[in-house]
DNA sequence: CGCTTCATTGATCAATCTCAACTCGCGTGG
DNA sequence: CCACGCGAGTTGAGATTGATCAATGAAGCG
């Protein structure tokens, strides 16, 4: 079994909690530290015990159900998920894609009409809160909800752009936009940047389809074609942008 | 000039604005209540002064731009507006309708990918408070947190609804489905139900179009479709659902 | 009245899906 | 060690959905 961790190589069984936290990239909301610090900073007065435990789930596997969520709230450490709507058809529509330090869709606790899950894409090592200790732990510090409210704010921000380019955006449109945001999102975490860019794709074709709304055989072409004009290179699950100027065009215009 | 209000036919600068919040319908979150009981509830410590100030906005025109948003919360009285991201094409994309009651989106002050901007579909009456001051009290307030939190969970689920409804369904789904949307957000407030269910429907095709990703022209046919096959009938800016069965089998197909 | 916006309808076009065949790499079990 | 099956990706042909273009009518408004 390959084993794609994202950046992290370690085997996460042989790390202590505290230590896998401490590498894990530095986020606006990094929430296993702001946690532990939240700890760390009533442990005199032994106020607000923040439990978390450790978890991994293998590529391909379910990480939790919609109905996990109500109490528990997972956060990702290490690896790629997605948080993926299903309809009764089986297709299948990825709503975001889950990177390390991403707290699992923050909201899920609402009337379920269609099922969500959350997948894991390459081997994900995650961590489990207790949404009642959570919950009490931001609402004591204000700082805490803050930074909450911030993550908040940019993952709706990222579901309402996801909107716009599923109503009114093409194909070549999406796959571009999609490409370009996860290069971003991993550019924040030190996870991909150079000259050219180049970042970790563990996504099968399948992935972009269901994130971009698209077939899986469209998304070949589109693909195809990007790569027979000289903008992206894919090889061995990463990702290099060889023409970021043109891409941009091509995911900007209109 | 035809004033559509909505469920609110008095003049709205004749009457105080304590009485129209009290008007408005009841709804999970109330902020205009609410936030008066927060200033209310320490009144007497003269600790927390929300203020609010009420506005109009007629038919068709702008609401609010994003930049507005930075400082000021508006929250919608009377009347329907829109929620609308605009590329540079000038093609629109719809995130949500706003009915009375609902707060315009919460989290918009994240960096501006697209111009959004908030849109007056019928007359809206409006009320706009300080956004430092409703985050003040609502701190304060744990009650109204968790209204807050409740409301937004809300509207990420809705949005997430859209997602999936733009990446993975027809367009008679999408259309159907946007109508049994608004219909059961309208029941809510009282302002929709009956036998055949009916509701106030203030929406140009135009509306419909840009909320579904779809064109003017195809929401034409496809409600012609609806009309001849006696799912629906429009008139009067009113919609009423003669087949609630059969329409909630369009929608929910697959 | 004459303008403008909105809705309807038909004809044609384009983007994307569906279906199908084929390849490749990989893991498994005989 | 090899045959096999499976999942992933590629490619082409044809079908479908919805877009685009264009013409027309109806309603509201100054």
């Amino acid at each position: 079994m390959t084993v794609q961790l994202g950046f992290i190589k370690s085997d996460p069984t042989t790390v202590p909690a505290q230590m896998t936290c401490e590498i894990c990239p530095g986020l606006e909301l990094n929430i296993c530290q702001a946690a532990s610090q939240a700890e760390w900073a009533v442990s005199d007065a032994a106020l607000i015990p923040v439990q978390q435990s450790d978890h991994f789930a293998l590529a391909r596997r379910i990480v939790c159900r919609e109905e996990d969520l109500h109490d528990s709230v997972p956060v990702i450490c290490g690896g790629w998920a997605a948080s993926i709507a299903t309809l009764s058809d089986s297709s299948r529509q990825i709503l975001s894609f889950l990177l390390p330090g991403d707290i699992v869709p923050t909201t899920l606790l609402s009337e379920p009409r269609e099922r969500y899950l959350v997948e894991a894409i390459t081997d994900v090592r995650y961590r489990i809160f207790k949404r009642s200790e959570l919950k009490a732990a931001v609402f004591k510090q204000m700082d805490l909800l803050e930074k909450f409210l911030k993550a908040w704010a940019e993952e709706k921000s990222r579901s309402d752009q996801l909107i716009v380019d599923l109503g009114r955006r093409t194909a070549d449109e999406r796959i571009a936009r999609l490409i370009l945001n996860l290069a971003e999102r991993l550019a924040k975490r030190g996870m991909a940047g150079g000259e050219p860019v180049e970042l970790d794709f563990p996504l099968r074709q399948r992935h972009v389809a269901d994130a971009t709304g698209l077939t899986p055989v469209h998304v070949s072409k589109v693909l195809s074609e990007f790569r027979r004009s000289g903008l992206i290179r894919i090889s061995e699950r990463s990702l290099t942008i060889l023409d970021l100027k043109g891409f941009r065009r091509i995911a900007n215009m209109r």
